[in-house]
RNA sequence: GGGCGUAUAGCUCAGUUGGUUAGAGCACCUGCCUUACAAGCAGGGGGUCAGAAGUUCGAAUCUUCUUACGCCCACCA
């Protein structure tokens, strides 16, 4: 192409959507299933989560993984870089929820005229829906928002092979999922058990130590007087007064002074006339409140731990929507002194939920007399659900669970096995893992998931055996125990009397994403493709999912095969408001990645994520876009200029080669290149990749501003000369190496001009399969220092200097150039001296003068004297 | 309370194994239409490298302590 035809100006949008195309036309990305694993990289792509819209923190870290796996393509690698979207889980349940207007309830049956509605916005109605519309909305709804996330993706040039594309709810997700813990149950690391675990009662659900966080919540303390069988009083202070009713015991420290002589007797609670045992425990802080407090089923963890090693009865008062469930006293483990009593006030607590049921308390107590003075507001912390917004309660149900305690120390070890990017995030793996208290439960009493593939007979009372599930096997993969027969019953037993009936439940969303290595290489499912995938070699992630999705991907990949899922693993920082916290995703929302794109350039955003280091958080600033913009801009222009040195003035292109290279300021150029090419591939190779960047943005920039304007009139004007030849053929390959280099991290700009010329001459149609530059070793590049780009710098900053002084412009002619320095430096000079003259427009020759030390800052002394005229 | 990270110019960040006078971009100031680029170019001002002590001929860099901020974990009566 001749440089007449391109355009004026720079048009990043027209371009990127140009280029987008053509790359998934040509197949640009494609994986090749024929290539050894030794000669692929592979990718185990985080699949986002599906649930309205990607902001720029996803933007932010995407890029940073795409610029990886296209360094690794440059370098010749067959890349697997599949996509996954992660559609399972309350994130889809609830937007389905508000959007549709919708409710699951699993009694009902299927209505196959439901049609999907929009509900109109705030509207609080929801209509209650069998279980499969519920999915079908779920479908729907993740499918087009997967539309929109692609398209992003796209423009965002990630280098994506979107046949590998797949969705966490699919048949294959779900056999892999369900063969998963087929397999971890075959080899015992899998049980199911009921105990008192964290739920969440708005979702009604379990949920795991992992996605659980702690938040301040104001309480009050309630001073509540207890008497004690010897008609002694003492007072507890509790933030809970609401579980009274399910007060097991009361104890103090053993050494507390102030209690021992209450050890060893009973106290009646205050309105149950519950009598209850007095005990020693350590977990009793003589420090807090009035060093004596009552143990309920379940206020905390210390409560669930207190229980498990006594053998008090169970009280649950909770119930797994959270309010006060109904309990008779006088019944079970509910005695009392005065079960009529009792009885009536409970009956004006039970129905409430917690919240109102611990005012309802207060007042009770108060008029009783047993709450002493008024509650005192306290700060306190509490367990929620990440996603939750009421605290977590500990509610005695049936789960499944996968058996981590008892093997802590093989999976610290197996961390260890894997190169952390930064090094240091290992530590927050091991010390999550070190800190572990409780097993992995990985059911959830939720819809929209992967069911567990598992059955229970009924007995004639129709309970259900738990003690001997039935299993699907593998054969049977993806199974619904919802909708398909056990194995040796007929569907007509379902819920009947000696029939059977499907495990209700669905797994965690992270039961599915710790398999994505093994989703991905089609484990279970194709044999010789899970041996060409399996481990990976890169898993990118952030850090706040260390204890997630790392942790149990690495579990995985242990209890199935004793491996490791990847060789490294990249953790890519936040990005952050200019106060350091997080970006919020509704701030990060108000300025979208499309409108950024449009206003900047993918490029643009890329350049900004291909800035920060890995591990760092980073501070969103559109001013770093806008540098990114001017980059794309500046390697238009100067491709361009480049080009235009490289044709004659009908626009044919003069044909240059390597050999050409013979001037030793070029020579001294390519030299300088080769270091850059060599720095930055080690950088890459460390996964430094905001390093290169940094690194050939500033070499590009002194390539324009000195070796560029030093030897554009000689490559111009002597064309035909060897010493023109010189230039270009320098110009042609520095512009080639800077485009390589550029590639991984600006596609598209990298793209656009590799095609005007090199695409055919290279005969390689995209950049993005083309080489990565390497260290040349020809003539061309036998210049044994670089020096000689420094002293030409000089020489020309004391011209420029002399006009910018003087206001002149730069194209003003300079009279008269004395350069003094040593015997060594003014034989260098002589090398470039021609480029001097004509790059600082100079009249006739400079005068040279030897001196025998040189100057203590600078090269030479050199003096410039303009002249009076601009002619 | 335990662990990890960060602190360099007004802002965003580089600074490789300790080595001359600590760098870049943005912003600011002064100029300049130069075979591409005014979204450009040239020149300039601006820093006690968070603080203290130590090791060393030499410290932004290594050690110890302190401070501030961020993150993870623990503390939940």
């Amino acid at each position: 192409m001749a440089t007449k035809d391109l355009p004026k100006k720079y048009k990043s949008i027209d371009t990127e959507n140009k280029w987008l195309e053509s790359w998934e036309k040509e197949g640009v990305y494609k994986y090749d299933p024929e290539v050894p694993r030794s000669d692929t990289y592979v990718i185990d792509t985080p699949p986002p989560t599906v649930s309205g819209s990607l902001h720029v923190g996803h933007v932010f870290s995407y890029t940073q993984t795409d610029i990886v796996a296209r360094y690794q393509r440059m370098q010749g690698k067959n890349i697997f870089y599949p996509i996954g979207w992660d559609d399972n889980g309350l994130p889809t349940e609830r937007r389905v929820q508000t959007l549709y207007g919708i409710r699951c309830n699993p009694t009902l049956p299927y209505d196959d005229s439901f049609q999907l509605k929009k509900a109109k916005s705030g509207s609080k109605d929801q209509k209650e829906v069998s279980r499969k519309n519920f999915l079908e909305a779920c479908q729907t709804q993740t499918g087009e928002d997967e539309k929109k996330y692609e398209a992003l993706w796209r423009h965002l040039g990630l280098s994506f092979d979107w046949q590998q594309q797949y969705e966490t709810i699919n048949d294959h997700c779900r056999k892999i999922s369900q063969a998963s813990f087929l397999d971890l149950k075959e080899k015992g690391f899998v049980y199911s058990s009921k105990s008192p675990t964290m739920w969440d009662t708005t979702y009604q659900t379990a949920v795991a130590q992992a996605e659980v966080e702690e938040r301040d919540k104001s309480g009050h303390y309630h001073d509540i007087t207890f008497k004690t069988d010897t008609n002694e009083e003492f007072v507890i202070s509790t933030t809970r007064p609401e579980l009274l009713a399910a007060c097991i015991a009361v104890v103090a420290h053993p050494e507390d002074e102030r209690y021992q002589h209450l050890f060893g007797k009973h106290a009646y609670t205050p309105l149950f006339n519950v009598k209850v045992p007095i005990m020693k425990a350590e977990h009793a802080d003589p420090e807090k409140g009035t060093g004596i407090l009552m143990v309920c089923t379940f206020g905390d963890t210390a409560d669930v731990d207190f229980w498990k090693q006594s053998d008090l009865p169970l009280k649950q008062i909770i119930g797994r929507g959270g309010k006060l469930i109904e309990i008779t006293f006088g019944e079970d483990e509910f005695t009392s002194e005065d079960p009529e009593a009792a009885n009536k006030v409970y009956s004006e607590l039970v129905g409430l939920y917690a919240k109102q049921a611990k005012r309802k308390m207060a007042e009770l107590l108060k008029e009783d007399g047993s709450l002493v003075g008024e509650p005192r507001p306290t700060e306190q912390i509490a367990k929620f659900y990440e996603k939750g917004e009421q605290p977590l309660e500990f509610i005695s149900t049936r789960q499944w669970f996968i058996k981590i305690l008892e093997n802590k120390s093989s999976l610290i070890e197996q961390g260890k096995k894997i190169q952390w990017h930064p090094e240091h995030m290992f530590k927050r793996y091991e010390q999550w893992v070190e800190g572990l208290n409780q097993d992995w439960c990985i059911s959830r009493q939720r819809f929209f998931g992967v069911p567990f593939p598992v059955w229970y007979k009924l007995n004639e009372e129709g309970e259900p055996d738990y003690n001997n599930p039935i299993f699907a096997t593998e054969d049977m993969l993806p199974v619904d125990p919802q909708m398909e027969t056990a194995p040796g019953f007929e569907e007509s037993q379902r819920g009947q009397a000696n029939g059977f009936m499907g495990d209700p439940d669905v797994m965690d969303t992270w039961a599915t994403s710790s398999v994505s290595p093994q989703v991905s290489s089609h484990w279970k499912v194709d044999q010789k493709r899970h041996e060409s995938l399996f481990p990976a070699d890169l898993r990118p992630q952030a850090h706040e999912i260390i204890r997630t999705w790392a942790f149990y991907t690495i579990t995985k990949s242990w209890m199935h095969e004793k491996k490791v899922p990847w060789h490294n693993i990249a953790i890519s920082g936040w990005v952050v408001n200019p106060d350091r916290k997080k970006m919020s995703k509704s701030k990060g929302n108000t300025v979208t990645p499309e409108d950024l794109m449009t206003t900047y350039s993918s490029d643009a955003l890329r350049y900004w994520a291909g800035k920060a280091r890995l591990g760092q958080d980073t501070i969103y600033d559109e001013n770093v876009f806008k540098i990114g913009q001017r980059l794309g801009t500046k390697i238009f222009n100067a491709s361009k200029f480049v080009m235009m040195q490289l044709e004659d003035e009908n626009g044919t292109p003069c044909e240059v080669s390597l050999s050409d290279i013979t001037e030793p300021i070029d020579m001294a150029w390519t030299t300088k290149m080769n270091k850059l090419i060599e720095d930055t591939t080690k950088s890459f190779n460390k996964y430094d990749y905001n390093i290169v960047l940094s690194n050939v943005e500033a070499s590009f920039w002194e390539f324009c501003d000195l070796y560029l304007e030093l030897v554009k009139t000689r490559a111009y004007k002597q064309r035909e000369l060897p010493s023109g030849k010189s230039a270009q053929a320098t110009l042609e390959w520095t512009l080639k190496t800077f485009l390589k280099l550029f590639a991984p991290f600006l596609p598209y700009i990298s793209e656009e001009v590799w095609s005007w010329n090199f695409a055919s001459k290279e005969d390689q149609p995209s950049i993005h399969r083309a080489p990565w530059p390497v260290v040349e070793t020809g003539e061309a590049f036998k210049q044994p220092s670089t020096q000689l780009i420094d002293l030409a710098k000089e020489i020309m900053m004391v011209a420029r200097g002399e006009k910018s002084t003087q206001q002149k412009s730069l194209r003003w002619p300079i009279e008269k150039m004395e350069i003094s320095g040593t015997k060594e430096h003014l034989e260098a000079f002589k090398l470039f001296e021609g480029d001097i003259v004509l790059a600082a427009n100079l009249k006739g020759n400079p005068v040279t003068s030897e001196i025998s030390e040189k100057p203590s800052e600078t090269f030479f002394d050199a003096k410039v004297t303009l002249s009076e005229t601009k002619e």
